[in-house]
DNA sequence: TCTGGGGTCCTTTCCCAA
DNA sequence: TCTGTTGGGAAAGGACCC
């Protein structure tokens, strides 16, 4: 009972990375770094020509600066990846009912549940065939990996990345498996792959050797024992379409650590506030509340609390965390603070006890939003001069981050490609033109202004009747108009 | 020069109730 | 009534993923 390869997985190439080369022609084959720019960030993706230096996911910035000194540094443009996001979401939809994105830029399809693919032939036509339509819309590659479980089928991605594609067959997958790492099978990270290697145990095939009364005994029953089956290629998770959300939290890194007490309140404040945010424009209401502080050498701790019933009140998420606060130590220094809620449910239970609390916050006096992250006003006292210009220099940076696109009256459209003190540099081009030339104006120049980004590819090619030559079709007659979106 | 932000799932420990 | 077992929820931490 061999499954078909009618799984298949999509992952788009160096996606933030190469989503800011198809806006900035002047970037294309030079080496790309989006990430974090602050003094604690760190790299978000890596476009291949950075990947040459050694740069990669995760790695602290100011490291890949080091590795790759003249590579483009930018700040992350969702905005820009959600659009282009959905575009790859629609061409995907178009296979399956059944789709489960995992990230903006990364997807399981269950072709055989969408009648698109029911054997190797035709799950390698569809996927070729999507390869194609994403290159047309998006002016992005993406890889695919095809096999009959979602593992072998990212497995495959991976394998085949950049910009190819990979069928497991079904038959071959031990085979395949045995001399790889541990490290390919999903759900072993660092620690794990340190805990099997300390056993002797380096490969796929160490472990079906190994048996799963060792690995269980290793790893603890879960762990243990689906690790076994994944050796084996086994893998019966089913693709799942919409998964309800089951916490939602913010949290912040600051640029120097914390240790004033009542700076680190009012930062919880904010965050809990952020919280309830994103949890009413989500729809939802949740019962417990998670404060969580990273200390200053990196040590992580929660704490939380359980409410009676499920809020979406500011006020009393906020005063929950703040309860929670109390009992923490930071002395020494706060480097991140964090604010989540889980539990979540639908509805809200305008309640009870939590309306008590609610009467006395109505004195709402700090909040003003200052900096999203740093300058530590608590910090060790320094030079008020050097703190003026600092300030100076980030104000630029918030009105002109670096990478954010700008239209100039004279000159049409540009990105910024930096800004210090009172100037701002802008290369003037778009996604379709040559790569342009760089201009510098005053931060306050009246004819510059901040622009939303412009589509990547400006005709693209209309997909709206694909797939059309499938096994059970689905497509209409040619001609007919079935209806589309802008 | 260190180490983001948003999540998920699992494990252990503790407490309480039946 | 006492003791032991079981089981759930809450809390904390850790690993992992993109």
């Amino acid at each position: 009972m061999r499954a078909a390869p009618t799984i298949l997985h999509l992952d788009m190439d160096a996606f933030y990375a190469s989503a800011e080369q198809a806006a900035k022609p002047s970037l294309r084959g030079k080496p790309v770094v989006v990430g974090g720019l602050g003094p604690r960030g760190v790299v978000a993706t890596a476009s291949y020509e950075a990947r040459r230096f050694g740069v990669h996911s995760a790695m602290p910035m100011a490291q890949a600066r080091r590795l790759a000194p003249n590579a483009a540094y930018l700040v992350p443009r969702f905005q820009l990846y959600r659009s282009v996001s959905d575009q790859v979401m629609e061409l995907l939809a178009r296979l399956s009912p059944l789709v489960e994105p995992l990230s903006l830029d990364e997807a399981f399809v269950d072709l055989e549940a969408g009648g698109t693919a029911d054997d190797a032939a035709s799950a390698l036509e569809i996927g070729e065939q999507l390869r194609t339509a994403i290159r047309a819309v998006t002016g992005l590659t993406g890889s695919v990996g095809l096999a009959g479980s979602k593992m072998l089928a990212k497995i495959a991605s991976e394998e085949a990345k950049p910009n190819g594609l990979l069928l497991i067959e079904p038959g071959t997958e031990r085979a395949l498996l045995a001399p790889m790492s541990v490290r390919i099978l999903p759900g072993v990270g660092p620690a794990t792959a340190d805990h099997l290697r300390r056993a002797g145990m380096t490969t796929v095939d160490d472990l079906v050797e190994a048996g799963e009364d060792e690995l269980v005994r290793l790893l603890g029953k879960a762990h243990g024992g689906s690790l076994h089956r994944m050796a084996f290629g086994h893998d019966d998770r089913p693709v799942v379409a919409e998964r309800d959300a089951k916490s939602v939290s913010v949290e912040d890194t600051f640029d120097a650590d914390l240790h004033d007490r009542v700076r680190i309140r009012t930062e919880v404040e904010r965050l809990a506030d952020r919280c309830v945010q994103r949890l009413r424009g989500a729809g939802r209401s949740g019962r417990t509340v998670v404060l969580k502080v990273r200390r200053y050498d990196f040590s992580t701790l929660t704490r939380s609390e359980t409410l009676r019933g499920p809020t979406d009140d500011p006020t009393v998420v906020r005063e929950a965390a703040a309860r929670l606060l109390e009992a923490v130590d930071t002395t020494g220094g706060v480097r991140l603070l964090g604010v989540g809620v889980t539990g979540l449910a639908d509805y809200t239970q305008e309640d009870l006890f939590a309306q008590a609390a609610g009467e006395q916050a109505a004195t709402e006096e700090a909040a003003e939003d200052g900096a999203p992250a740093g300058d530590d006003t608590s910090g060790p006292p320094g030079d008020l001069g050097a703190e003026d210009r600092e300030t100076a220099v980030q104000r630029a940076a918030r009105r002109w981050p670096a990478g954010h696109d700008v239209r100039h009256d004279t000159y049409g459209h540009g990105w910024v490609q930096g800004s210090g003190v009172g100037r701002v540099t802008v290369r003037f081009e778009e996604p379709e033109s040559a790569p342009g030339r760089v201009r510098t104006f005053r931060i306050d120049d009246p004819e510059l202004r901040t622009a939303d980004p412009l589509p990547l590819v400006r005709d693209p090619a209309d997909y709206s009747s694909w797939p059309a030559s499938l096994p059970n079709s689905r497509s209409e007659p040619a001609g007919s108009d079935r209806e589309s979106r802008p």
